[in-house]
RNA sequence: GGCGCUAUCGUCUAGGGGACCAGGAUGGGUGGUUCUCAGCCAUCAGACCGGGGUUCGAAUCCCCGUAGCGCCA
């Protein structure tokens, strides 16, 4: 066993079982929180609320030339859409604050010195350029891995280095031996570190690289639990070799499995619609997406597939999470979406569905209470074929306006027909006397109208429907005509008549 | 190139030695309901990566391959 024993260091933690959970999210904000992103947030954050424990946000933006305020403020947006909250972080505050690592670079550099004048890290000259060629002259068979040229300067050596003008990285100095990770999910995973070669920890420019930062933030912030992506796996055995050096107590490990695009490789931008604030802006529910996210490597014994939200953080364990990656299906998605938008509270419903028609223009800023109540029988009619909310303007625009395009293909399957002209005067006609203006009556009076002219009912609907939607689909014929009213029926028989005419 | 992780229907998954001729969900097919679509109901097709072991018995345990993915820059 190594002087430096993760079992050993493990054990004191394992032991300490009151210790209260914390758990934190580390978000770079050099691009905008995607699903992957939102998934791990997502675990982090049932996992800390499952154990009545603390969720940490913190804001990984060394990177300063990929950072920026305005993705920064997206991601913050996008979790607190989801309905993530934080208990430490920014805007919030907390004991171990700053939370942004931009604004805790001393602290990095304290430690760092500290591993220095420890003899466990050496400052390294070596240029990227010289690094690059001395990995392309490696052999085929070698690990890609630093040489360790300047592991042992002299100071004499560095000087004239110094003199050269060449700014020091420091690197850690990798302890002969092997390392291992106790992996929640996937048991111990072992390490050489003879393979691991010195890595650098803080940049010659100052900033600590990726590894560093983390073992530093996530120690001194009391992090109990580190539940990340699978990708970070390979880099844990250099952060336990650090979380020794610094003679901090090695925390626990989970990672998760990655979410991937439909071709299976690493979900990323070139898989179009990935982030968060993108299926938000197209009208998915906050809860849908994290309904769906949780069940990306995460199941239940009976495979259910809706669950509440407390309901969620009680059943939530990170035992039941997979170890393979989950292909994220845009489809089942949606599937869940729609799901979600049946179950809805019609007036809930109503208030989601009026910013997507006012910026479609069919609606105005100021809405009186017909209006209102207008778009509530809309709502009704389409709640149960309606799965995004964006949808709203292509499915029921028609009811908003009497200058909808008519869609071809149905005007020429239903509308250009011989009887057609005459069946609609004869329509308009009857309809104009029909009082009161109500679905029964209506249907009656359409079923009347298809025995007089010896139609089956369908051959006098069909034209009906798209005479006054324009498609060939959408909700029953009775309902949306009594929605529309008896003048804008009529109206809209006469503009098709002239339509015929004109085509004719 | 090295190291690591993973491997059940197209996709998400249940399964942790016999209860599995492998269950659910999604997606797809078909039929029914209906003025259309959606929904709903019914129904069909669809998977244990390959090979060796261990065992009376393996989707389940072990080994070796293979593949996918990730990390190291």
């Amino acid at each position: 066993m190594d002087q430096c024993s993760p079992k050993e260091r493990g054990v004191k933690l394992v032991a300490s079982g009151r210790v209260e959970v914390r758990v934190r999210f580390a978000p770079s904000p050099t691009g905008e929180l995607h699903v992957g992103g939102a998934r791990t947030a997502l675990f982090n954050w049932l996992f800390a609320r499952h154990h009545r424990g603390k969720f940490i946000l913190r804001i990984e933006d060394t990177d300063v030339a990929r950072s920026s305020e305005n993705f920064y403020r997206v991601v913050l947006d996008s979790l607190k859409w989801l309905g993530l909250d934080w208990d430490e972080g920014p805007e919030k505050g907390g004991r171990y604050s700053p939370y942004i690592q931009s604004q805790r670079l001393h602290i990095y550099e304290k430690y760092a010195h500290k591993l220095l004048e420890e003899g466990k890290a050496y400052l390294c000259y070596c240029t990227p350029q010289e690094l690059e060629d001395y990995k392309r002259r490696l052999e085929k068979e070698e690990p890609l891995r630093y040489s360790g040229k300047c592991r042992n300067l002299s100071s004499e050596e560095r000087k004239s280095l110094e003199a050269e003008g060449r700014k020091p990285a420091l690197r850690f100095r990798v302890p002969p031996g092997t390392v291992w990770v106790d992996d929640l999910l996937r048991g111990r995973v072992s390490f050489e570190n003879r393979l691991i070669g010195d890595f650098i920890i803080l940049k010659s420019d100052g900033t600590p690289t990726y590894n560093f930062a983390c073992v530093i933030d996530d120690s001194l912030m009391k992090i109990t639990h580190i539940i990340r992506g699978d990708e970070h796996l390979p880099n844990t055995p250099r952060q336990v070799l650090l979380y020794c050096a610094l003679d901090f107590p090695i925390l626990r490990f989970a990672h998760i499995p990655l979410i991937l695009g439909r071709d299976s490789s690493k979900l990323s931008k070139r898989h179009g619609a990935t982030s968060v604030s993108y299926y938000r802006g197209q009208g998915y529910l906050p809860w849908t997406m994290v309904n769906y996210l949780a069940l990306l490597g995460w199941s239940t014994s009976d495979s259910q597939q809706f669950f509440g939200r407390d309901e969620l953080i009680q059943k939530f364990t990170l035992e039941r999470v997979g170890k393979s990656a989950a292909i994220f299906d845009p489809m089942k998605l949606e599937w869940m979406n729609g799901e979600y938008i049946r179950r809805m509270d019609l007036d809930e419903l109503v208030n989601l569905l009026i910013p997507y028609l006012r910026r479609a223009d069919l609606i105005e800023e100021k809405m009186d209470s017909a209006t209102r109540q207008k778009i509530l029988k809309v709502a009704r009619l389409e709640q149960e074929r309606i799965k995004v909310l964006s949808q709203i303007v292509d499915l029921a625009g028609f009811f908003f306006t009497g200058d909808f395009a008519y869609d071809p293909i149905p005007v020429e399957k239903r509308l250009k027909k011989d009887y057609v002209p005459s069946l609609l005067e004869e329509m308009r006609m009857r309809i104009e006397a029909l009082s009161p203006f109500e679905e029964k009556e209506l249907e009656e009076l359409l079923r009347r109208l298809a025995r007089d002219f010896s139609l089956s009912p369908s051959e006098v609907f069909h034209p009906l429907r798209v005479a006054l939607t324009g498609r060939m689909k959408g909700p029953g014929l009775f309902e949306l005509a009594g929605v529309l009213g008896k003048g804008e029926v009529i109206r809209r028989i006469e503009r098709t008549l002239e339509m015929h005419k004109n085509s004719l």
